[in-house]
This record gives structure tokens, sequence and C-alpha cells, in this order.
DNA sequence: TGTACATCAGTGAACGCGCGTTCACTGATGTAC
DNA sequence: TGTACATCAGTGAACGCGCGTTCACTGATGTAC
């Protein structure tokens, strides 16, 4: 017993990221038990004291995805001086998480761990579906305050918000790294910019 | 030997068409040669007759995939009367096939494929950026003769095209066919137009 | 037209492998007395 | 302060399973003579 122990809180949080890592490296289909084991430096075994089964750790990963995505919406809109700025500062900060961290969007689209559990299904639906609905709260109280363009239904400008980000991770993916991330969320921002913008001039009407 | 021999070329067709009914029902994670056989009606080492390996099995598919985008892009623009029209029966049409065979997009976009192997990713690289070529080129024939706004780059409206059609994916995978595929093409419809329209009137000048 | 032979799709047993999971165990740590 | 004990994270051997693939074979089909 070379590894000391430690307690199930620290190595539930040491197995979600060696998750990540594995899936980083060898993608969602090379996540495997003894190799996120091997990683967090323990026996395969040993993940059952901490884990009911794989399927807990992969439904843990999407949870924690999840709570990022929230956080992610609240801390980008925080600091922002409108709504348009609120949804450029969210791109950005997506675009930028995409290229540091591949696996999570490699997760949460997984058609793999869409089909395998009904289970997974469903968190990420919720995963999806809530950040879809925070993002157009946010939409819509720009075009409650007049920042935004008011005749687009919210729910759409944020599936279309998605779709900013989507093709970029498929891209980044296949292309090996040769892909422009920070050039196309200009290019793509620029259009969505322009298409929510609000036909008269006060963009920051208070 | 209750199977009867077929040709090798029959056989091809079979086998790959048997691979994507296994993927729309199980899962890129449940294509098992296996399971291919099985409805092929075949003992599972008769496909070594065929195909070298299960990796050539996917190939074949991606390469299939290929044509059939290529396809869509000029059918679907053969008939139109100019680019907006070309683009909106191309997302129509992408939207229709997405509902009747979600185990094509699934097949594309899934991380799985691209991280297993190398070569596919080659292939699914080949497949989107050829994808986004044929739709660029429609887009910038379009801006040419007038029917599309000329002041946005090609490439990139040809990736938010892309951006249209993906989100729908992953909320019709994850949604048990609830969610609203015509509703939302009509929306993220709308909105496209709604940018790529000429800032003059003449939007079908010759 | 009839026979001999090459071709080759399909068979079924067998393989080695990595997988997720179990289980009896070990032994360090913290608490009760 | 010192001892006895409960707790529980980590171990390592073992499991059954499905996987992709191989290989010697069978036997129907089509061709050459």
């Amino acid at each position: 017993m070379a590894t000391p122990k430690l307690e199930t809180r620290i190595r539930q949080e040491q197995i979600l990221q060696a998750a990540l890592e594995v899936i980083g490296e060898e993608g969602v289909q090379g996540l495997s038990v003894a190799r996120v084991a091997a990683k967090v430096g323990v026996v395969p075994s040993a993940l059952y004291r901490h884990f009911p089964s794989k399927e807990a750790i992969i439904d843990g990963l999407l949870e924690m995805v999840g709570r990022n995505l929230k956080a992610f919406v609240q801390e980008s809109c925080a600091t922002a001086s409108d709504a348009p700025d609120c949804l450029h500062r969210l791109l950005v900060r997506h675009l930028q998480f995409l290229k540091d961290h591949p696996a999570i969007p490699r997760l949460v689209f997984s058609e793999e761990v869409i089909a395998t559990h009904p289970g997974h299904r469903q968190r990420i639906r919720e995963v999806v579906e809530g950040y879809l609905d925070d993002v157009a709260d946010r939409i819509r109280a720009g075009q409650q305050n007049g920042s935004l363009r008011g005749d687009l239904d919210a729910a759409a400008l944020a599936r279309l918000f998605l779709g900013l980000i989507q093709p970029a991770v498929i891209l980044w993916s296949v292309s090996d790294g040769e892909f422009d991330l920070d050039r196309h969320g200009r290019e793509v921002w620029a259009m969505y910019q322009d298409l929510v913008r609000p036909p008269s001039g006060n963009t920051s009407s208070e």
C-alpha cells in the first residue's frame, strides 16, 4: 500500500479530474476505470470506494459541467456593460475554454454518452437545456432594456448562439489545432452582433 | 450454410446499410461486428470477406456520408431560384434527414470516431470541410449575383449555416423526439435570412 | 453436352484482450475509555 | 497517557463478458475443355 489514504470527497474530485484528463487524451471511448485509476495513482478497484460504478463517474462529470456552464454565464454577464457585451464575453470564454479543455464539449456533445445510458441522456438534456435557458434569460433581459433587438424569439436566439460554438468544436477536434478559433469567434460574433443589434442607435438605453 | 452467397459489391452495400441501422439503434458505441453481421444475416467472420477490418467499415460509412452531403447541396441548389432559396432548401432537407436518419449526424459529429483512429479523423475532416466549402461556394455565387449580402465572409457564413443545424442534432438526440425540428428550422432560418439579405430591395437581380 | 477444376462467399471454433465489477484482505487513522 | 477497537480507503486476485480477428473448412457457382 504505497498510496496514502485520502477522504472520499478529495478522491471523488481527483477521480473526476482524472476522468476529464483521460477523455482529453483518449476520447470518451478511452475512458476506462483502469486508466482513471492509474491517473489517480490507485488500483482500479479502489475507485469503487468512492463511486458505485463507472456510470456514476460519468454522471458526476456531467453534473460538474452543468455547474461550470452556469458559472460561465453568470461570470460573463456580471462584469458586462450590456447584453451584447455579456454574450460576447460568454462566446470568447467558451472558445477559450474549448482550447484549454477540449474534453468537456467532447463529453457533452458525445453521442456515445447519450446513447449508452438513458440516465446520461437525461442529464445531458438538463445541462444543454439549462444552458440554453440561461442564455435565453440574458437575451430576454437585453431585449427588455433595449440593448438587443426585440422582435426575435429569445429561445431561438439562444440556440443560434450555441450554433456559433458547436461548429468550432467539431472543426477544432478534427483539425489538430489548425482551426483558428479566435478568428472564428471574431467572424461569427460580428454576424451575430449584426443580427441582434436594435434597429435604432440606442444600443445602451437604461 | 443457410445464407446464399452474394457478390462482394452487394454485400458491402448491405454491410454499410446494416452498420447505419445499428448506429441508429445502439449508437456508435454499439457498432460491433457481431451486430452488423446479425443484421446482414451472416456470421461475424463473413464480414471479413468484404471488408479488411471494422475500421474499414466505418471509413466506408464516412465516405458514403460525404457523397450524400455533396449530393444534398447539388440537388437543393439545382431546383432553387436563387442563393437564399438554395440555402433554405438545404436546411430543410438536412433537418428532415436528421429526423429520418439520426444515425448519420451521430456518426459525423461523434467524438468517439474522431478520437479512436487518426484515419477517421482525417476522413471526417474531409467530409466536414468539404461540406463547408460547397456551402461557401454557393454563398459566394449568391454574393456575386446580388442575391446575398456581399460584405460578409462566405466561409464564416457557411460555418454559421452549419451552426443552424448542429444545435438541432444534439437537442433532437437528447429530447426523445420532443424537440420541434420544423419550428427550429423556421426560426433560425428567419434569422439567417435576415442576416444575409442584401441591403437594398433587389433580392433577385440577375 | 458433360466433366474437372478454380474461385470465393460463408462457416464455426478458437484466440487474446481489455473491460467493469466483486470480494476477502490489510493496515493506518481516529475515537472511547 | 496508554490501550482496545471501529472505521474505511486501498489491495490484488479473480470473475464473466463481449470484443475484433484468424483460420482451416465447406460447398455452391461459373468457366475451360
